[in-house]
RNA sequence: GUUUCUGUAGCUCAGCAGGAUAGAGCGUUCGCCUCCUAAGCGAAAGGCCGGCGGUUCGAAUCCGCCCAGGAACACCA
């Protein structure tokens, strides 16, 4: 379905040029004054000096265009050569009716869709996740389930980073404990044992340790550099032992990802991209972009129209290693092959915005894409703690994810105990009480999270994001809820919901959460353009205002008419489900009662 | 140093294809539970939108300069 606003916009166009004066600057907005009326079009102001003529004056005779409208009502010119107007009752009625007829509540799919590749992990094997990979994820899923609710076809990529200098760190400090283990005997030819000599915990402690060691002491540095020249190389032992770092440290990794309600369609790693480096380097020297510099295989991807020095992208290193951008290449390569994506989305720390720079422009310039694939960059701000520095640990260290989910689910927990005592109601049991913490305890993470613009940092603050009032997660849940509780009540009465049965009610509270619902595909398509989670809260924020507003001034269940109140119970179910898809769409989702 | 991002109420943040009186929340003050979850609703106080210029009928929004803070600037990822 079409916006209303745009419908609107339409109308205005065929008055304007009715009235005799270009349409193309015509533009139909929500009204920043809701005390006057509901939309409003500054489409006459601009024309004064075109047309010789007070805009006021324009204005009106466009108005004149408007009486017959079966959408708007009231239109009025106001000075300085405003056009306001609200629409009509019975029109929004039937908006609404449509809406809530399809199960997608006017939210059309893409006639078209695209194919993305959204990578939006990183985290490194063998390291635990920190609070440093929470943004990337819930950003990334967010972005994810805009996309797909959009109608495209969208895939997940965790892509890992289980390649470089840090496995060889870490069978280093393997051999250096366990000398005698069979991987490291290189003139053993037999199969390596299915169990791995380690588990997470081992490899957790391990791989710092490991990491210590070879900045202090440049021949264990030595060694650790070797041992991955070798892993990269192909030798055997160390082949076996990476692959079950990998599988001890993906198991580890899921389950983690899993408690975050983040789900990667890819377990792809920079190790599965290695393959398809020779032949990406390969083509860029064919092709004469790549050439030596100072011992390294460098691609120059500076451009005139620069305002600051980009450096030439390094393909491979003095010594013939590959880095980082040389994996990413060869990243797109395979994803490419694999997929042929319209798009590739990166989720990643806005630190890495000069990289990425890089990457993209020799991937274009090279042909590794297509030349209308689109190469985006998100990067979004650090995670700060009150005092505005990256958010640590009591003890200065860095915060792991799992630490940072119980802190909060604990305080949610302990909340809802006090909320209940306070209300002196129905307890709930120990094990529901601890469920409805987790819930809420992610909505509150991620909507603290998203509801700030990716790109900018933020503050995270444990008692904001976990408080039941004001914009945050529980707000909105509870919001939910007490949709969900009337709805059962109105069931448990035999009546049923009919979700379409809006009537024009001269009521402008109900006015109000209809403008309100009615703006939902809107928001949808503008998040996902501007690929901007926060909007969906801003709105649902909003939405939730409108309803708790509703919800007080409006009996429902104890309305008399029964058409009515069938009409307020549509209404509250329209909102309940935009609602809930909203949330769905950021990557949470709201218990039965709090 | 160069480039770039940020600067809006005491605090945390929206708003930025220019438009009417710059919005929320928290905190502060004051109202509202015989009634669908008061984890709610209503109201008040609180701002030269970092500063100075410019464009415009009109600027928090666009442009220039300045100030303050963060970040990035070839062989780490």
């Amino acid at each position: 379905m079409e916006r209303i606003a745009d419908l609107l916009t339409e109308e205005l166009k065929t008055a304007f040029t009715a009235a005799g004066y270009p349409a193309d600057k015509v533009r139909v907005s929500q009204s920043n004054r809701p005390d006057l009326c509901e939309y409003q079009c500054n489409g006459a102001m601009p024309l004064a000096k075109t047309a010789h003529k007070a805009p006021l004056a324009i204005a009106k005779e466009v108005v004149e265009h408007l009486s017959g409208s079966r959408r708007i009502d009231n239109a009025q010119a106001v000075a300085p050569g405003f056009i306001n107007m609200d629409v009509k009752e019975s029109y929004l009625a039937e908006y609404l009716g449509d809406m809530a007829a399809s199960s997608r509540m006017g939210c059309d799919e893409a006639e078209d869709p695209m194919t993305i590749v959204i990578d939006y992990g990183g985290p490194n094997v063998a390291k635990p996740l920190h609070v440093g990979h929470l943004r990337s994820a819930v950003i990334g899923e967010s972005l994810k389930r805009i996309a797909r609710y959009c109608g495209h076809k969208v895939i997940g990529d965790v892509h890992l980073g289980d390649w470089g200098l840090q496995m060889g760190l870490i069978i280093t400090e393997l051999q250096e404990r366990q000398p005698g283990l069979v991987y490291f005997d290189e003139s053993y030819t037999g199969d390596y044992p299915q169990e791995p000599p380690f588990t997470i915990s081992d490899l957790e402690e391990i791989y710092p340790t490991a990491s210590k060691k070879s900045k202090e002491d440049d021949a264990y540095h030595a060694k650790a550099l070797e041992a991955t020249a070798q892993l990269q190389a192909g030798r055997r032992g160390y082949r076996a032992l990476f692959q079950q770092i990998l599988q001890v440290s993906v198991t580890d990794l899921k389950r983690n990802y899993k408690a975050l309600n983040v789900d990667f369609d890819l377990w792809l790693g920079e190790s599965d991209a290695q393959k398809y480096i020779p032949g990406m380097v390969k083509k860029l020297e064919d092709e004469g972009l790549a050439h030596e510099s100072q011992g390294a295989l460098v691609v120059d991807v500076a451009e005139e129209s620069d305002s600051k020095e980009i450096p030439p992208c390094i393909i491979r290193k003095s010594d013939g290693a590959s880095l980082y951008a040389t994996t990413d290449l060869a990243t797109i390569v395979q994803r490419m092959q694999d997929f042929h994506p319209d798009e590739i989305l990166y989720v990643v720390d806005k630190r890495q915005q000069m990289h990425f720079t890089q990457v993209f422009r020799v991937a274009k310039k090279g042909g590794l894409v297509e030349p209308d694939t689109k190469l985006e960059f998100l990067g979004f701000g650090t995670m700060n703690g009150k005092d505005g520095k990256p958010f640590k640990t009591r003890e200065g260290g860095v915060m792991r994810l799992e630490v940072l989910l119980n802190d909060i689910y604990e305080e949610m927990y302990r909340k809802i105990r006090e909320n209940q005592e306070g209300r002196g109601s129905e307890e709930s049991g120990e094990d529901e009480a601890r469920e409805t913490a987790k819930v809420v305890g992610l909505a509150a993470l991620k909507y603290g999270d998203l509801s700030n613009q990716a790109s900018k940092n933020y503050v995270f603050d444990l008692d904001r994001f976990t408080s039941f009032e004001g914009n945050t997660g529980p707000y909105i849940l509870y919001t939910i809820v007490r949709a969900k509780s009337i709805l059962k009540r109105y069931e448990e009465a035999g009546k049923k919901v009919d979700q379409e049965a809006f009537l024009p009610v001269n009521d402008p509270n109900v006015k109000q959460l209809e403008l309100e619902c009615a703006r939902f595909n809107g928001v949808i398509a503008d998040a996902f353009a501007e690929t901007a989670p926060h909007k969906v809260c801003a709105y649902i924020y909003n939405l939730s205002n409108v309803f708790n507003h509703f919800y007080h001034e409006t009996r429902i269940l104890g309305e008399q008419d029964e058409k009515k109140q069938a009409s307020y119970i549509a209404l509250l179910d329209l909102t309940k489900r935009i609602l809930e898809t909203c949330i769905d769409v950021l990557g949470f989702s709201a218990p039965e009662r709090m």
